[in-house]
RNA sequence: UGGGGUAUCGCCAAGCGGUAAGGCACCAGUUUUUGGUACUGGCAUUCGGGGGUUCGAAUCCCUCUACCCCAUCCA
């Protein structure tokens, strides 16, 4: 686990370290509705990662309370690709469908609590009675109904006595909530489906919301990690728990930002959207961000893993750029994968000057790469390169092979253009070389510097494969739809030219083709008559980046222009206020516009001043430090009083304690309500001010930071506060911070 | 317009009153028989804006702004 944790470990470490679980469970709880991808991974890698790192347990559950979307062939598609990435979720999958008679009885429980009614409005009519974001919805008037009634048709909607939509059952909440999730939600409706696992055993379905955390209860979770756009349900989620008052613990739901990656789409209604309409090839489209379609793409789950521990865990909305994921695909291929050589694009070289062949020894991995493994590579008089590796008409800075230009080919010799050989419409059809014999590969005595070494195939023994060139589906950031697809989001070269050994060796199922990308043999359509790749990402090109010479004529970037609201007008009596702080007791008129602004808080600073009075240093203390336990707590709900702070002000003002100590002890008076003077006194706060005290801590640190001495001598005053800092520290915070800081630049000076 | 969230480099992201981590991207240079890799160096005087408190603020207070989520019998 690493040192820096994310905010979800965090918690978890906490609740362990309080006690709190005995021992952590998480759950991975998809909808079998459609195939995961890799924002599933994330929550994958999140939920069972956790687990992991806390030696608890992670869960599969299928959230399978909708009969009607979802479907068995998701289940498979969602095991498989946990288990393709590497966990581990024990001997059963969970299905909510399992716990449905568990749900059941919490819900009768709920009725006779008096917190669950049926309704028998019809739809239309619940979506008007919940009222809008701005005005309170009403109750509906079923809502009157006895525990009796409510507990017979609840029993015959389970039966299936009515008609889909004739009544649900509602959690009796407030239709008046702020949030709108709490306008007494739905908990079970009537569907006269066909459930893939309880066939039709039932005719009432739990909603998400009551099914949830329910189950999270049932299996023991701990912590249930969502999505944000769960946030407003986490009220319900934590209201289901405490009415029914279940034995504790009970699980607590947190929630993380979702995965959004730019030039692609991850709603699980676009991803459909894409394989119906056949813009892709199934689910499995190496073009599409599914597990699967990665899988077929030819990433590893090694790079996945590592993608999301890099993107991290926070609750802001993000879009992390596809380079991150290339990278770790790159960087894990890197490593593993053996290099070999494939012509996509041949152009016919005819090296006039050999004669016969021979078969050149070479290495499948790098000098740098510490992987042991070599094959023989045919070689003879016609050869195929790439046609992007010769050009008549050269850039400055082309390394390739031109009129003037020997090259080497990767393996074996240098070779020298003698003819360019074109047909009618002017278009190269060969190349007449010339090889320097004493410049083979590993024996060169030639002398000869060349500027590149390219790819090559052997005529003669090359193999005809088929090669599928992938780029990102969509060629924007932000993809709306079809109308934003790349049209050369797959481009299929049919007759690519490969060196033997790959087809015949098979030394491995992901390459590198030199200098081209990293390939990987089509799990589904590859044939030893008719091989298949997959390019699974392309090498970094800083020529390619170079030589394009793109222009994108940089935006011109318009400063963001920051317009300033209106301020909310003050009241007559807070005007009042205001002008008083300001002119009667000298406040400056920020202070004296968050005391005037706030009924709490003016009455508390006027408490407070009644008993002790130095306006200013009071006021601040009561806008600062009071005003933050204020937005939490009533006034009444505070464990301090006013006396107690107007005791700790004239503490200040009287030099025994410093500004810093103050918050220090105030934060103690919030926790247990003691007088100041009791902290300081028990704690030894009061302030050493004098400087003979504090000089030789100073020394001290001084001799301790050479390094930093320096580097504030050489100009970097920042370091003025690292030093007072450590002085601070080394005293527990007792230093007068202003004598610190008069003495430390005394003494650095 | 009510409620709930979020703002730190081009993209992610640490940071919780005392020197603005790290990764990706980008730019230079070294090595290189992959224009790959590896290595070295450069990339935020400033944390959405404006005020305030403090010796000291990305961190505390006030205020404004922008974006996301919520009015499915979906999850």
């Amino acid at each position: 686990m690493s040192e820096r944790k994310d905010f979800l470990r965090t918690i978890v470490a906490d609740d362990l370290k309080a006690g709190k679980y005995d021992e952590v469970v998480t759950r991975f709880p998809p909808e079998p509705n459609g195939f995961p991808h890799i924002g599933h991974a994330k929550s994958i890698a999140i939920n069972f990662g956790i687990a992991r790192d806390y030696d608890g347990h992670c869960n599969l559950r299928m959230d399978d309370t909708n009969p009607t979307t979802e479907d068995t062939k998701y289940v498979e598609a969602l095991k498989e690709a946990v288990e393709w990435l590497g966990f581990d979720w024990g001997d059963t999958v969970y299905f909510t469908s399992d716990y449905f008679p568990k749900i059941y009885d919490y819900a009768i429980q709920l009725i006779k609590m008096g917190k669950a009614y049926v309704d028998s409005l019809d739809e239309e009519e619940i979506r008007e009675y919940r009222g809008t974001v701005t005005q309170a919805g009403k109750r509906s008037k079923y809502a009157e109904r006895s525990v009796e009634e409510n507990l017979d048709l609840f029993e015959r909607m389970k039966k299936g006595e009515f008609k889909e939509g004739e009544h649900v059952l509602r959690a009796k909440i407030d239709m008046a909530a702020a949030n709108m999730k709490m306008r007494d939600p739905l908990m079970y409706r009537i569907r006269h489906a066909h459930h893939f696992r309880t066939g039709n055993e039932w005719a009432v379905y739990p909603m998400y919301d009551f099914a949830h955390c329910l189950s999270d209860y049932i299996e023991g979770v701990s912590h249930s990690i969502c999505t944000l756009e769960f946030e407003n349900n986490r009220d319900v989620y934590n209201w289901v728990l405490d009415t029914l008052e279940l034995e504790p613990p009970r699980p607590y739901q947190h929630e993380f930002a979702r995965l959004g990656i730019n030039y692609t789409v991850m709603s699980k209604r676009k991803l459909l959207e894409l394989v119906q309409s056949g813009v892709v090839d199934g689910w499995d489209d190496p073009r599409l961000p599914t597990i699967a379609g990665y899988k077929r793409k030819g990433y590893t789950p090694e790079s996945i893993l590592t993608f999301c521990e890099q993107i991290g865990i926070a609750k802001a909305n993000s879009m992390v750029d596809v380079s991150q994921l290339e990278f770790c695909i790159r960087d894990d291929l890197n490593t593993k994968v053996p290099r070999v050589m494939c012509v996509i694009n041949p152009l016919k070289v005819t090296i006039t000057n050999y004669e016969g062949s021979e078969a050149l020894d070479a290495s499948y991995y790098p000098d740098d790469v510490p992987k042991e493994g070599s094959r023989k590579l045919p070689f003879s008089k016609e050869i195929y390169i790439d046609r992007e590796d010769f050009t008549e008409a050269p850039s400055k800075g082309y390394f390739r092979l031109t009129p003037e230009q020997p090259v080497r080919l990767k393996h074996a010799y240098i070779i020298e253009c003698q003819e360019v050989i074109k047909d009618a419409d002017g278009k190269i059809t060969e190349i007449k070389a010339h090889y320097h014999a004493t410049s083979k590969s590993g024996a060169d005595t030639s002398g000869i510097k060349v500027k590149s070494a390219i790819q090559w195939v052997d005529a003669a023994t090359a193999k005809e494969v088929e090669v599928r060139l992938y780029d990102r589906l969509f060629s924007c950031e932000a993809p709306e739809g079809v109308e934003d697809i790349n049209p050369d989001s797959l481009k299929v070269i049919k007759s690519a030219l490969i060196e033997p050994a790959v087809i015949t060796d098979k030394p491995d199922e992901r390459f590198q083709f030199e200098r081209e990308g990293y390939f990987y043999a089509d799990p589904v359509d590859y044939s030893d008559e008719k091989p298949v790749f997959n390019k699974i990402v392309g090498l970094k090109d800083s020529w390619g980046k170079k030589s394009k010479a793109r222009k994108v004529t940089p935006k011109p970037q318009a400063k963001k222009v920051q317009v300033d609201g209106e301020v909310a007008p003050m009241s007559e009596a807070e005007q009042a206020l205001f002008e008083k702080y300001q002119n009667e007791l000298g406040l400056n008129s920020e202070v004296a516009n968050t005391l005037a602004r706030d009924e709490q808080l003016s009455s508390f600073y006027e408490a407070a001043l009644s008993i002790h009075s130095t306006p200013v240093t009071l006021a601040n203390m009561v806008s600062n430090e009071v005003a933050r336990e204020l937005k939490e707590k009533s006034a009444s709900a505070l464990k301090f009083t006013a006396e107690q702070v107007a005791e700790l002000v004239k503490m200040i003002d009287d030099s025994t304690i410093s500004n810093k100590i103050a918050k220090q002890v105030f934060e103690e008076m919030v926790k247990s309500g003691d007088n100041p003077a009791k902290i300081v006194e028990a704690k030894g706060l009061v302030q050493i001010s004098d400087p003979s005290k504090i000089a030789p801590i100073i020394d001290d640190i001084i001799e301790k930071n050479p390094d930093n001495v320096a580097k504030f001598k050489a100009g970097n005053t920042k370091l003025l506060g690292f030093f007072v800092g450590q002085v601070l520290k080394a005293t527990g915070g007792k230093a007068n911070p202003q004598v610190v800081n008069a003495l430390v630049a005394e003494k650095l000076q």
